[in-house]
DNA sequence: GATGTCCAACTTGTCCTATAAGCTGATGAC
DNA sequence: GTCATCAGCTTATAGGACAAGTTGGACATC
């Protein structure tokens, strides 16, 4: 049963120092912070109005995320913007809406070309226990329609459990960060998915593809999931900058 | 010039921070600490003798691996280790030599996923000025064949220049990652790579397809470089587990 | 006995102050 | 001009104090 990291609605109490960093990667994507020279701990604390620990605490997390480096008597600085951790869901949800609308398809193409591959080697490879697992999950899904969030619990869950036939820590690790993206970036957006009866129809043919151990099919069978995956977010990107033209 | 981060036999100083992570996170691995109860903030300071602010950040630390959760009140808890961030250098030096092993050979089948492809879309997408910094990678890689570590600073770049043509942050940050934990991995064991002079050859396959435009070309060569590369890293890991046998 | 309330102890979050250690640039000797 | 030296800035570490959140047990109630 996985673990919900709070309700749906309760507002997310971050500690101080990771509102500060969100602070200082808007002002540093902003262009507000000349090139390369980051604020130092004392520049924090004053501006910030926090204490020292909290400004490095700040800065050690910038740090973890290769947004800045960080080292004895020198000043810290910024670090190339392509060398940041778009990996990180913290990353994401400090970035604005058009970078992350572009992350987003670039992780679509990511998983384009491992996701079928993965199901592919799966179908060769799964057992019967996990086939068992999918299997209730499609289950899952199928009653949850209608409550979009556990929904896409559920579909994280059986995404990982095909990508873990594959037994492997980096390709698990990637495409846990990937899927979190997702939700957080969803989150970030506040909508409601689209198109769950269709997702859990293709969910399916996946499924009897690995069930009938037949690699070319999951591989062919994932790739229309995650093209129709596509579509949907080229359709929800539209609808957001609709809604964001009205609004001026 | 890609900048080093220290002579190659200096001694690396790292933060007391670091250290006790390095220290917690071996005895995690080894089970020497009952199930998910990491020790308290208190219990570090304590036991490694050094004050709450390196207990504090040893724990972010293991944080940002997604190694333990931490959250205000309750006690720290370790996560399972499924979940641990692999595609961090950090962690995969506090891991012993098995596991890294396994490790990069996870890697490297991630890598036949997606390598391959990254080149061939280089190859509908690269731009000359691309090639043009290629080219003269491959220059200086044939004239540091003698340099084993010089020769891999290349060898990084040239992979790097090809993922980035594909203009994507994520599959960027994906190869990035998993190139310097190969080169964490080497520096770990003290190897040196073997069959450099094969290695540009295939590089220089592969640039030849890219200049000539060749998608289909560019997949094969890479696939051609990454089966010799892995082989060299099983005879890696032969001679390795050999020389362990000797000491024993 | 089962249940619900409340509080004390424990744990992490933040603040303050002080000192050690490392780097940078300017000063000055030669 | 060149090079050594040093002052000043920056991060690293230490210790003590209080705030705030969590947990489990004591205790009252039914």
């Amino acid at each position: 049963m996985p673990r919900r990291q709070e309700s749906p609605d309760a507002v997310k109490v971050r500690t101080l120092p990771v509102q500060v960093a969100a602070h200082l990667t808007r002002r540093i994507v902003n262009g507000d912070i000349e090139d390369g020279r980051a604020p130092s701990e004392l520049e924090i604390s004053q501006e910030f109005g926090v204490s020292r620990v909290v400004a490095r605490e700040t800065l050690k997390i910038l740090a973890s995320l290769d947004i800045v480096d960080v080292a004895q008597g020198r000043r810290v600085v910024v670090r190339p913007r392509a060398e940041w951790d778009y990996l990180s869901p913290l990353l994401i949800e400090w970035l604005p809406t058009e970078i992350v609308d572009e992350l987003l398809q670039e992780l679509h193409r990511m998983r384009v070309l491992l996701e079928p591959e993965l199901a592919a080697m799966a179908a060769a490879s799964i057992t019967d226990e996990a086939l068992a697992r999918l299997g209730d999950e499609i289950g899952r899904m199928a009653a949850l329609e209608a409550d979009p969030e556990a929904y896409l619990e559920v579909d994280h869950e059986f995404h990982m459990e095909i990508c873990r036939a594959a037994d492997n820590r980096i390709l698990d690790r990637i495409m846990y960060s990937a899927r979190w993206l997702g939700t957080a970036s969803r989150r970030l957006t506040n909508e409601a998915p689209a198109g769950l009866r269709r997702a859990t129809a293709e969910h399916t043919e996946i499924y009897e593809a690995l069930v009938a151990r037949d690699p070319a099919g999951a591989r062919a069978a994932m790739r229309r999931h995650l093209s129709n995956n596509y579509s949907t977010l080229l359709a929800e990107k539209e609808q957001r900058s609709k809604r964001a033209a009205r609004r001026r």
